[in-house]
DNA sequence: TTATTTGTCAAGTGGATACTTAAGTATTTT
DNA sequence: AAAATACTTAAGTATCCACTTGACAAATAA
């Protein structure tokens, strides 16, 4: 309740590189290995073991090494942390755009006077 | 099908600065003037004013100006872009788990030879 | 063993970007 | 008209960050 989220933080940082959502997208169709990951990414294989790094900090992907390979998936909560975050906002929102369709719903009992033609200001 | 996506790039890069996210997360209350969103955040107006730009672009929020007072509001599809895009990537790993499952699940059918303690590799 | 594959680490570079200050504009108040 | 409000714009700065190169380590293959 009164807790910061730190988390948060991280995630949506790393959501914000496209490099690091191709990785994701790439992940989404299973477990691979770095190079593979590299492969078809037009960047060196260096830069995206830091996106990797980056990636596992934020606790959205998940990695193992076995023998010299490093074998990557996405990790299970992860995503939802960031879908969390937007469905809040949203249903926020939304409740305050249902204020307003009450509002605009009873145009009899407010007596709501729009003058018919001609705004104040603009267009 | 074929087209891309730039939306997505500006939206993440949007909701990836701590800031505009806070942002968002003041105008989930409702409607508010630049000033009063930039009462509480320990940036200037200028900077402010610079994040509802990004914001604007990236279609995550609506102004409009009247008389000198700007009022902003979250857009109505903005934040569903970031959100299907998360969800698309949780579908398509689930689905990758559920295989997995599957395979897990018919230990008679498809003989897989699971040693019965020990794995491969550690815990 | 030697060579190849696969990844890691460190340092450096260039460009993006979040922020500030300061000056300017338009609107409302007094 | 003068002053205050509510932004807007421009320019400068400092930091961050993605990326590269190059040297290195460890595991596997020849």
């Amino acid at each position: 309740m009164h807790g910061k989220k730190p988390d948060i933080d991280r995630v949506f940082h790393a959501l914000g590189d496209p490099t690091r959502r191709a990785i994701l997208e790439k992940l989404s169709e299973g477990p691979m290995s770095v190079s593979r990951l590299a492969e078809p990414l037009a960047v060196t294989l260096a830069a995206v073991v830091q996106h990797l790094q980056v990636l596992e900090e934020s606790g959205l992907v998940q990695t193992e090494k076995l023998g010299r390979v490093r074998t990557c998936q996405i990790a299970p909560g992860g995503l939802s942390v960031a879908a969390q975050w937007i469905g809040d906002r949203r249903t926020l929102w939304e409740r305050c755009l249902d204020r307003l369709g009450e509002l605009l719903a009873e145009p009899d009992e407010r007596r709501l006077d729009v003058p018919t033609g001609g705004r104040p200001k603009g267009e």
